[in-house]
DNA sequence: CGCCAGTTTGACCAAGATCAACGCAAGTGG
DNA sequence: CCACTTGCGTTGATCTTGGTCAAACTGGCG
């Protein structure tokens, strides 16, 4: 499965792609996708529209999130370079995508990506396995909004950013407190209040749109319960 | 995509499947499931298995959950009939899955799935859309957990219930009160409390394992904020 | 320099957790 | 057949966490 080095010189095997791996899938992929860029809380979709494409994150932040009636909001997912967002069951998007900050993304047309699915084992396993992480981190989740505490929640976040960083100590936190709450089911003042607490405790240090992870072992304590 | 009526002359022709749609790729399937009995409260699979199988549920209910050291417990799904469970990104189970009562399933072996969907892009699609509703069922349920209160909760409940009943007004609840409160982000306190509640109001008839939702049209302005 | 959005901090409050007692029906064993 | 247990479920009293409301602070930016 794991493919030791990239091999340029397979750029151009697209129409292989049916008998080929993961990188080929990418590649063949790549063929009928489109590179885009969005600015600071730019719509990529929204609740409601047709869901007739799916997209990468090239580089940048994406919230994906969901708003109710009442003004109540929720951000299902942060997507960062790599992960994968816009793919959903139904029609109809369920939920909307906005750029956090500046973002380049890959878009793919769903009816040409099932199509291609369809003539390449390869690329229906990417979209297989895209789904099932997705899958597996919105469970995940569950249990932190269910069970944790507003302590557990923020550490969590805070070691969810660093491992999805190669486990940086310092990590940046383009999205504001308010995504941050709606993130973790908390308001921004509990968000922010829980900061400056493990600010003073010295287990972390706090800067509006950065955060050191100061005391890993005790953060993961913490998180541990 | 829709077929209209079973075709029981195809179930022989299970080669041919690379080139059908749905239906024969669930009757490919088939022949690589085997059909288990479990009995109430036994385990199906245990989190740090081996993910080395999926299943779908033919009669009962079974519970999907994690549970951590300090004895918290989440449920992160509950599945009935029709319901596939037990698809997982990684090597290892994140989740148990028990059966609530008496339960009837298919048990699937992964690779021979895999090479099976390698092989046919109807059971590739099939498995495909199976993780995306679970992901969007996932998705969902984060916003019940981090933003609705105890009796939106509770009240969503039971019309999700209802819902995958066909919207019957009679619902059977087959797990236990600490069921409901772990899939809720509850505790039973509450869950009863609130039960007991909307009785009073009479919205529904509660008995401890079915309840009649008697006000529909209210349960659903309280579902909506 | 002053405005403004985002953030921090404080005082107070309420939803839901916790702790505890009680009810009730289904076993179980004498 | 009847005490006794056991597992759920319900209800009540009290407490805590995190929400709400309000005010002060900060750093960009015109």
């Amino acid at each position: 499965m794991y493919r030791p080095s990239f091999q340029p010189n397979s750029i151009r095997r697209a129409p292989d792609v049916a008998r080929s791996g993961q990188l080929d899938a990418l590649i063949a992929l790549d063929g009928i996708g489109v590179r885009l860029r969005f600015i600071r809380n730019q719509a990529i979709y929204a609740q409601g529209d047709e869901a007739g494409f799916w997209c990468k994150v090239v580089s940048g932040a994406v919230r994906i999130s969901k708003l109710r009636a009442d003004g109540r909001r929720n951000i299902a997912a942060f997507c960062f370079a790599g992960d994968a967002f816009g793919l959903e069951p139904d029609r109809e998007r369920g939920f909307s995508a906005e750029a956090i900050g500046e973002v380049t993304l890959m878009r793919y047309p769903r009816a040409a990506t099932e199509r291609l699915a369809d003539e390449s084992p390869g690329i229906a396993r990417h979209l297989r396995e895209e789904a099932l992480k997705g899958l597996s981190a919105a469970q995940g989740r569950l249990l932190i909004l269910g069970r944790m505490t507003a302590y557990e929640r923020v550490v969590s976040f805070l070691i969810e950013l660093s491992d999805r960083n190669d486990g940086a100590k310092q990590i940046e936190l383009p999205m504001s407190r308010c995504d941050i709450g709606d993130y973790l089911g908390l308001t921004i003042e509990t968000v922010s209040r829980t900061l400056s607490d493990l600010n003073r405790r010295r287990l972390v240090a706090v800067d509006p749109h950065s955060v050191a992870l100061i005391d890993r072992p005790a953060l993961d304590e913490i998180a541990e319960g």
